[in-house]
DNA sequence: ACCTGAACACCGTTCAAGT
DNA sequence: ACCTGAACACCGTTCAAGT
């Protein structure tokens, strides 16, 4: 056999432990949880599986570190985002920033959504609870919120915020490439026009409100309820 | 010998859909999504793979058949359970009997937070969105919020249910069956105060609360935060 | 220390063959 | 019409062996 042409299919630069990561990245954000097996990954990384399982103990732990790392960029705080046109507003601005940081990128990694929710109580000690928590918090607490309710405040945003950005995404993680989001709300809405009156006149009734929604516009609405429920519920404190 | 002994390992009746679903929710509830196989399926059935494949298209529909028998039952209207003291306060009381069914139901069977996230995107017409809205739906119009808000505070409501308690059911879904819940508390909240105290100091501050904290209180506070805020943002109509 | 690649146990699914 | 069970392609993981 001829001495083959110099590595064409071997890879420039040893392995590491960001390489994989990255790889695992890319494999998810294109073909999604199940695009991602250690043969997908081999391949790409021209390399065996007991390469991959030397930097990296099993294939869950691969998953949190692509975890880690696409959240890592989202949390990281970017100064003067918000420029509210008053600083009374900062606190709501900047809470809407970071909300829309967590929905954009849930939305742009579909993937993320069923491994937020596993660290999160798995293991809540963890890099995501923390910062989310830190982010949304200082704002609740700029807000007037009393110290006794920030908890539970700060709590309820995150759990909308990730609740709804993981159900939205729901949606970009098993459609079809070409599967028309407009020709999916004009079924559904038909679907819903056409259930029985007597059982279902309310969802009857949001047929065409839900047709022409814009996800991202009722993403934020939400979180303005809950915003407007903590000023109700919980006011500043006198003094 | 008695009647019992005789075919210990020969199923007594003809396989069906509903024996199939139903020893698919037993599997999921004492395993785990990772313990419902076709392996462990045929065993607890006494057949073979071909025999399931007959009844049911693939595992996804099987996993979806699963999702609709246990949300049917929780879905299902009790009327009078919420008995509230006075009528003025029924669409709230009744809201949260809502809620809190499907947060013991998803409590109960962690594997359906996954799954109904699937569900409400991949096919928003089928059973799981239009019950759990018109359920909202109609208690949202009757605390008097305006017809033209009417998809985007029950979205809302919505949203914040099904992702709350999808988020915390991810707690049940992997903690091993010893792992003490107050253990778990404690520990996290000692790794929050050990926490940077330049970068996280308002993690640091609510470690306390989060130790002492309450999973269901929590949600039906953060529910009525909600609440709260569709009943100022949205006051009923004048007339 | 880092990587190779064959091998293992297990998975969802198919299908010719039976009744 | 309904079921059997061997077979297939694929999965995560291991490990003796190489450098």
């Amino acid at each position: 056999m001829a001495p083959r042409t110099r590595r064409t299919e071997r890879r420039a630069e040893a392995l590491s432990r960001e390489r994989i990561v990255e790889a695992a990245v890319e494999l998810l954000d294109s073909a999604g949880e199940r695009g991602l097996t250690f043969r997908t990954l081999t391949e790409r990384l021209a390399t065996g599986p007991g390469a991959i399982y030397w930097h990296v103990a099993n294939k869950g732990e691969l998953l949190d570190a692509a975890t880690d790392a696409v959240l890592a960029a989202a949390l990281t705080p970017t100064p003067g985002r918000a420029d509210a046109a008053d600083a009374a507003d900062a606190p709501r601005a900047e809470i809407h920033a970071v909300a829309l940081g967590l929905f954009d990128t849930i939305d742009a990694h579909p993937w993320l959504a069923g491994r937020i929710a596993a660290q999160l109580s798995l293991s809540p000690w963890r890099s995501v609870a923390p910062r989310v928590l830190e982010a949304l918090g200082r704002q609740v607490a700029a807000l007037g919120v009393p110290e006794a309710h920030w908890f539970t405040a700060t709590s309820a945003l995150m759990h909308y915020i990730l609740g709804a950005a993981g159900l939205n995404a729901a949606n970009a993680r098993t459609a079809a490439p070409e599967t028309d989001r407009g020709a999916v709300l004009d079924a559904t809405s038909r679907a819903w026009k056409e259930l029985d009156a007597g059982a279902y006149p309310f969802t009857r009734a949001v047929a065409d409100q839900m047709r022409t929604h814009d996800d991202r516009a009722e993403f934020l609405a939400g979180l303005d309820l809950v915003l407007a429920g903590i000023a109700a519920r919980y006011p500043p404190a006198e003094r």
